[in-house]
RNA sequence: CGGGGUGUAGCGCAGUCUGGUAGCGCACCUGCAUGGGGUGCAGGUGGUCGGCGGUUCGAAUCCGUCCACCCCGACCA
């Protein structure tokens, strides 16, 4: 391709909202547009990269025996009532009516359509398992879109959904998929991590996420730096605290007017935080519940959701406190609440003696609480969401290190959430009628973009890893206007990288070399070959690659064999 | 949803407080020079000042309303 038939549309102003370096680097090397919020036209040269992305992941869904397919955007109401998830999903599904007034939304992912499809389809628990995987753009209402395609409303995703007739066979297509998985992200050269992660409202048991490492990644996982125990801090584990072995002093109600938080509390007090058991009232799934946790941890509502059992847990607001509990906000407390009221204690706070927290009542604390002598211990739970230096749940030698990540990828074994509620079920060979068991597996393709980027940058724009690349080797020729040695060699460079299988892209602008230098290396290329009359008249062209700090010269009639073989060669394809 | 902020040329911004008919940089176009790291000089093109309504002789500016976009929202439990 040339750049006189390709604009590339770059610009050297920073966005003034865009606040991540893919963001920004995205939308000044032209690679996507944006035209609302959480909406992005993406342009030639981005559609190259996410084809790019697009093709290794079909390569290793097909290698693993998934089939493609193409289901609808858009998806009748009707399939959502049957999975129960018309009303569970929030918000976040588009609904719209068509012109007859039937409701339908926009598929943020496919279960429902899939399992539809398998009910209709499936003849014979014989044909199973089997996979089917699409590449298809999906539309989620997110709150608050950011960070450019990171989080946009409308994006690409792959989606897989794996059907069998057992556990087991849900088992090995689920570890065929994780292997998978790594291939795509090794292929792509990222540096990734697959942890153990809350299923969400997907539903289901197991399942692991694939995250990119990058300190911008909106989510935290935890990892053991001796074992290879990670997960989501979501859901991330620690080895147990040892309870506390004080012996139980006099428990003393002090007076605290006006103390709200466990700051306050603790100076009021001359306590510290870890002395001190915290009373967060939630709202699970409607109901009020009363959770204690240590003063010094934080609570964890996606493990409070599980230990309510509940769809979703949040923060009660001040009114619902003071409804559920008759307490106002800040001196509830294990004593002191009405009877019949859930609660639950995080297993660091229920091992801890003489602790601090509020008496029941407006303005009061106590000290020295113990549970059992003082308060009934309720059911104890893990509330908690890990800290690092932590000890490893599972290896107990480790400790546990905290990163950020970008979730790229997350894998789910479903069980028979949707089979059973909107009956999918096939006959066994006893004649019997069986649910299918179900696993789900998705891989965010236009978020890869961003995330590739977040790795792989410079302050000089993007550095594509090669197998992202939207062209292999940039060609800048230099004053072809004015030098017919160097506008044909240019173009047999160009004919030969071309009849070698490579993909080039040929800056043949009239433009000042800064001007070209600078594009290329926004735009990422990741090699680069200047074609001027410097280099011809020594018989040399000059390479650089975009990590290199310094060029070479190669002799002329060498730079086609020297770029296949550095293009091939992994040496040359992991940047940064 | 709550709180805060911003809408002025393709992009980034000033002008708004104190009303008088719109400006800067980048980009773009033309010419000349330059020609291996975003070049220089000169001359140009381009704006319903987010929409609607109001106040006023006069509104980007004041008032009302609507819209769009951006940022922040448990740890007072």
């Amino acid at each position: 391709m040339r750049t006189s038939r390709f604009p590339l549309f770059t610009s050297k102003e920073t966005p003034a909202d865009a606040e991540i370096v893919s963001h920004r680097l995205m939308l000044r090397a032209g690679l996507i547009e944006k035209i609302g919020a959480g909406l992005y036209t993406w342009q030639p040269l981005g559609l190259r990269v996410m084809r790019r992305v697009e093709q290794i992941v079909r390569e290793e869904m097909d290698g693993i025996g998934g089939l493609e397919v193409l289901m609808p955007a858009v998806q009748p109401a009707e399939l959502w009532q049957q999975s129960g998830r018309w009303s569970l999903y929030g918000p976040e599904l588009l609904r719209l009516q068509d012109r007859h007034e039937r409701d339908f939304c926009i598929g943020p992912t496919h279960e429902e359509v899939i399992t539809d499809y398998l009910r209709r389809e499936l003849r014979s628990y014989r044909q199973l398992p089997l996979t089917y995987y699409q590449i298809q753009t999906k539309f989620r209402d997110e709150i608050r879109p950011r960070f450019g395609v990171m989080r946009a409303r409308e994006f690409v995703m792959k989606d897989a959904y794996s059907f069998h007739l057992d556990q087991a066979s849900l088992e090995a297509t689920y570890r065929d998929m994780h292997g998978a998985y790594s291939r795509v992200f090794e292929r792509l050269d990222l540096r990734f991590r697959s942890v153990g992660a809350d299923s969400g409202a997907i539903g289901g048991s197991v399942s692991e996420e694939f995250m990119v490492l990058a300190e911008s990644g909106e989510d935290e996982i935890a990892s053991c730096n001796a074992c290879d125990y990670a997960a989501n801090t979501e859901l991330a584990a620690s080895r147990p605290a040892v309870p506390s072995a004080a012996g139980a002093l006099p428990a003393e109600e002090r007076a605290t007017p006006g103390i709200h938080s466990v700051a306050e509390q603790c100076e009021a007090l001359g306590l510290s935080p870890e002395q001190v058991v915290k009373s967060v009232v939630v709202m699970a799934d409607g109901a009020p519940a009363v959770l204690f946790v240590a003063g010094d941890d934080e609570l964890n509502l996606v493990k409070a959701a599980h230990a309510l059992e509940a769809e979703a847990v949040r923060l009660a607001e001040p009114d619902e406190a003071l409804a559920a509990t008759g307490v106002p906000r800040g001196f509830i407390g294990p004593k002191g609440l009405p009877d019949g009221l859930r609660r639950v204690v995080d297993h660091r706070a229920a091992g801890l003696a003489n602790f601090s927290s509020g008496a029941g009542r407006a303005d009061w604390h106590w000290i020295n609480l113990n549970w059992e002598r003082d308060a009934p211990l309720p059911e104890t739970a893990d509330l908690r969401t890990v800290n690092a230096g932590e000890g490893c749940p599972r290896c107990n030698e480790g400790q546990l290190e905290i990163h950020r990540g970008i979730e790229v990828g997350h894998i789910f074994q479903l069980g028979t959430k949707y089979s059973e509620s909107m009956d999918a079920r096939v006959l066994d060979e006893d004649g019997d009628l069986q649910p299918l068991i179900m696993g789900c597996y998705g891989i965010g393709v236009s978020r890869v973009v961003a995330a590739a980027i977040e790795q792989n940058h410079d302050d000089r724009g993007i550095i594509w890893p090669a197998p992202l690349a939207p062209f292999d080797v940039a060609i800048v020729s230099i004053g072809a206007d004015r030098s017919p040695a160097v506008a044909e060699a240019a173009e047999q460079l160009y004919n030969e990288l071309r009849a070698a299988g490579l993909d080039p892209l040929w800056d043949d602008r009239d433009a000042r070399p800064g001007v070209k230098f600078a594009d290329m290396e926004l735009i990422g290329i990741p090699h680069r070959i200047v074609v001027g009359d410097r280099g011809l008249k020594a018989g040399t062209l000059e390479y650089r690659a975009r990590t290199a700090d310094e060029a070479e010269e190669i002799p002329v009639d060498q730079v086609v064999s020297v770029l296949r073989g550095r293009i091939g060669s992994p040496s040359s394809s992991s940047a940064g």
